[in-house]
DNA sequence: GGACCCTTGCA
DNA sequence: GCAAGGGTC
């Protein structure tokens, strides 16, 4: 049996500029193409018509065709991937494991299972960055370490992209720019019969009704970002993130793509490098507050309240009319997800991972280092994050953000009639209470560790 | 160690 | 004007 290498496709679902897959294809063996449907993952999802599952479903359909024509089997399994690599150590004479980089908690300690059970069988592990321009060790503080705080992590993440570009060495370019042409080493594929896909049904899944974003770069969009990015009733943000999150876009092309339109547009990819190497570095983030002493938070986690939060029935338009599209449509505009978080965690004093977490159910775009970091930072208790006494009004956001109503009569159309329910909470005493709450308890953490 | 700074505010 | 407190150099 004749050695081949293998690729694991994870959340970098793209033929082309794919750095992983390209140095597979450059490696000493044929390349069998692998996908695994993570049973660990899968069978904890809530809803049975995930509108990501379909999206990944259709996703490497499509990619299997396409792979297909060329007469190149796709290996795609459902399993826990511990026990799928050792069926697959078994069937294949594997020589080598190419895949790219994930720096979640979970994926990396998979990871490094798979990297150790492949070591014992004198298999080679091989990991690129592929998710991120720049990952943990690459922007790092002039006196070493991790950046906590936003601005000087973007001002050096700009001024080491620069440097890179000012190289002009082709190899380093193509390194961090330049797509990885993959599709120039196609004929290092194995070849072979298609290898079938499980159906959506066998993983228990049904299919989802819901509309996935294009993904294409509106450079209309990207150039006006800065101007219209806070107004939800004007379509001005890009609808990427999705694509980001499962690499169906790759972020090197976007990059080049944008960089020269729009500064913010640019810095929101720079945020996304931030988080994940704040969660790369500091993986306690996960489940935990950055900071510590913001666990001493006497969160009231009332179900009735978070009920209403969740169904968009708060009283509170601005933060109704963005939960409702987000249960609609799995997209929330970013102006009313801080407004909505904020509400969250500081008038009804709901613990941000409740939040966190149904986000997480409900977002097609959901990437666990950038929804930890953005609850995080509505909660007070994150890298750089708002201070704990700045409490979003939700009118004074509408009045500011959504003047002429547009997008709040859009998602909650008895807004101004008999229907629409009065306020849960009572904005001034609530903000009140929030400010109050977390002084008290910051203040007796502070006194207990003296 | 001192000076300056910190995504997106509120009353 | 206000509200802490920490980060970076």
């Amino acid at each position: 049996m004749s050695k081949v290498s293998i690729f694991w496709f994870r959340r970098d679902l793209r033929l082309e500029d794919n750095a992983g897959l390209y140095h597979a294809l450059r490696g000493d063996h044929p390349v069998l193409p692998l996908f695994i449907f993570d049973s660990e993952i899968l069978d904890k999802l809530e809803d049975r018509d995930d509108a990501r599952v379909t999206f990944i479903h259709d996703t490497l359909t499509a990619m299997r065709k396409q792979l297909g024509e060329q007469n190149i089997p796709f290996c795609i399994r459902y399993g826990n991937p511990a026990e799928v690599w050792a069926q697959l150590l078994d069937e294949y004479s594997v020589a080598a494991i190419y895949t790219n980089r994930d720096y979640e908690p979970y994926a990396k300690e998979r990871d490094a299972q798979v990297a150790e059970f492949a070591a014992d069988h004198n298999v080679e592990f091989k990991s690129f960055k592929d998710h991120v321009i720049f990952e943990s060790d690459e922007v790092q503080k002039k006196t070493g370490g991790t950046y906590t705080v936003f601005t000087p992590y973007s001002k050096m993440w700009r001024s080491k992209l620069d440097a890179k570009l000012d190289q002009q060495d082709s190899e380093t370019l193509s390194y961090y720019f330049k797509s990885y042409p993959v599709q120039k080493y196609s004929s290092n594929f194995i070849q072979g019969k298609q290898l079938p896909i499980p159906s959506l049904n066998e993983m228990n899944f049904t299919r989802s009704k819901i509309e996935i974003p294009k993904n294409e770069v509106d450079k209309n969009v990207v150039k006006n970002y800065s101007d219209n990015r806070n107004f939800p009733a004007i379509n001005g943000t890009s609808r990427l993130g999705i694509h980001l999150r499962f690499g169906t876009m790759s972020i090197r092309q976007l990059a080049q793509q944008t960089r020269d339109l729009n500064f913010t547009f640019l810095n929101e990819l720079i945020w996304r490098d931030f988080y994940s190497q704040i969660l790369d570095v500091f993986p306690h983030v996960d489940g935990n507050a950055f900071r510590e002493k913001y666990e001493a938070i006497p969160w009231i986690n009332n179900e009735e309240h978070f009920a209403a939060w969740c169904a968009g029935k708060t009283g509170y338009p601005l933060v109704d009319a963005g939960m409702r599209e987000l249960n609609t449509t799995g997209h929330m505009h970013n102006r009313v997800r801080m407004v909505v978080a904020s509400f969250l965690t500081k008038h009804l004093l709901i613990d941000w991972r409740w939040g966190e977490a149904y986000f997480a159910r409900k977002l097609l775009d959901f990437d666990l280092a950038s929804n930890n970091g953005g609850w995080q930072w509505a909660a007070g208790c994150g890298t750089d994050a708002a201070p704990y006494f700045r409490v979003f009004n939700p009118s004074s956001q509408l009045d500011k953000f959504d003047k002429q109503k547009v997008y709040t009569k859009k998602w909650v159309p008895e807004f101004g009639t008999d229907e629409y329910p009065e306020p849960i909470v009572e904005h001034k005493s609530a903000r009140q209470r929030a400010i109050n709450t977390y002084k008290t308890a910051l203040q007796q953490f502070e006194s207990k560790n003296t």
